[in-house]
DNA sequence: GTCTATACTTTGATAGAC
DNA sequence: GTCTATCAAAGTATAGAC
């Protein structure tokens, strides 16, 4: 019976290279050098590439999952929720090296709807934007799920743009955000 | 010397396989098949899929400019042309099998800064904000650089949202930049 | 008995030769 | 325009270390 320590190790390493280089740019061999592990151990915690990238995703959206949970216990204010889940997706986008959403990139990589990477990648986002509207839902704002829906319109802009264009990005998306809360609230 | 005429077929052929399937799921080979061309003259006209892909952006750069130019003659108000461009993104954004913004999508695919498609399109990506600020600047906003990058926020939002949400998220993209018009323009 | 290391097979890609 | 070289990838099997 496999240990479920190795299971996380590769897992680790796998969203470390995934995450810099991209999925189709890393070949398991990689994987298997660089995490000291043999060729059959992957195997065994992970049927296929498939599989793995399945996880890679499922790990991401927990990423996601558990800062939405930390802005919520750490922000007593609805509407300042909001804003700071902007702003720390603004360090994550404009990290160096940093591909933007994990999400998003890896359902660019592969389009086929049916892939399971794809399914799994829309699965998540869209729980993504639910998250995103139950915390809307906390404010005064007159319409709330569409102030969600505009709050996700900045951090996906954000992700896109915070790579190319660095640190202002990052600063002015906040600063929309909080127009959007201010405008949205009254 | 090759004709000029098989080389728009060719790249006619390669972006449309593109667009729909994304560059790493389609070989030089379907592209040579759908396109009842020799593989000769693929590699007389692009030294190799790098060059067939960086031709590739150039187009998808030159229609979003065409984009602009066209709303720039049709609309007269440039506030309303902002707007326009918002539209249009989301008639694209949303069409079936849409993935998105291809400047984008292609970056996904090719996460290594000195690749050459990478390159480009970062650069292609740039110069589209450019035009945006110039789009913006002709408007009566307080501080159009400001609305251009929101209005380019929005739609980078639609692009990554359209392909999933749907046509409401188009809807509520216009919506959205009419409200960021409004609030910047006094 | 679980893990490492490696050799092998198959497949599909770019690229070039004829 | 077909045919071939080369290479890298996924996946499988096997041999051996602790």
């Amino acid at each position: 019976m496999p240990t479920p320590d190795a299971r996380e190790r590769i897992l680790g390493t796998a969203t470390r290279l995934f995450d810099r280089h991209g999925v189709h740019a890393v070949g398991l061999q990689r994987i298997i050098d660089e995490c000291d592990c043999g060729k059959n151990l992957l195997y065994t915690h992970f049927a296929s590439k498939d599989d793995l990238v399945v996880a890679y995703l499922r790990r991401c959206a927990a990423g996601w999952d558990a800062l939405v949970a930390g802005v919520r216990a750490a922000s007593p204010s609805p509407e300042g929720r909001l804003v700071e889940l902007v702003r720390e997706a603004g360090v994550r986008a404009t990290e160096p090296g940093s591909r933007g959403c994990a999400l998003r990139a890896t359902l660019a990589e592969f389009p086929e709807p049916r892939h399971p990477a794809h399914r799994v990648a829309v699965e998540y986002l869209v729980r993504a934007r639910a998250r995103l509207r139950e915390l809307a839902a906390e404010t005064s704002a007159a319409d709330p799920d569409r102030l969600a829906d505009r709050i996700m319109t900045i951090i996906d802009g954000l992700y896109a743009n915070g790579p190319i264009f660095g640190d202002d990005t990052a600063k002015a998306a906040v600063a929309f955000a909080e127009d959007v809360v201010r405008a949205e609230s009254r």
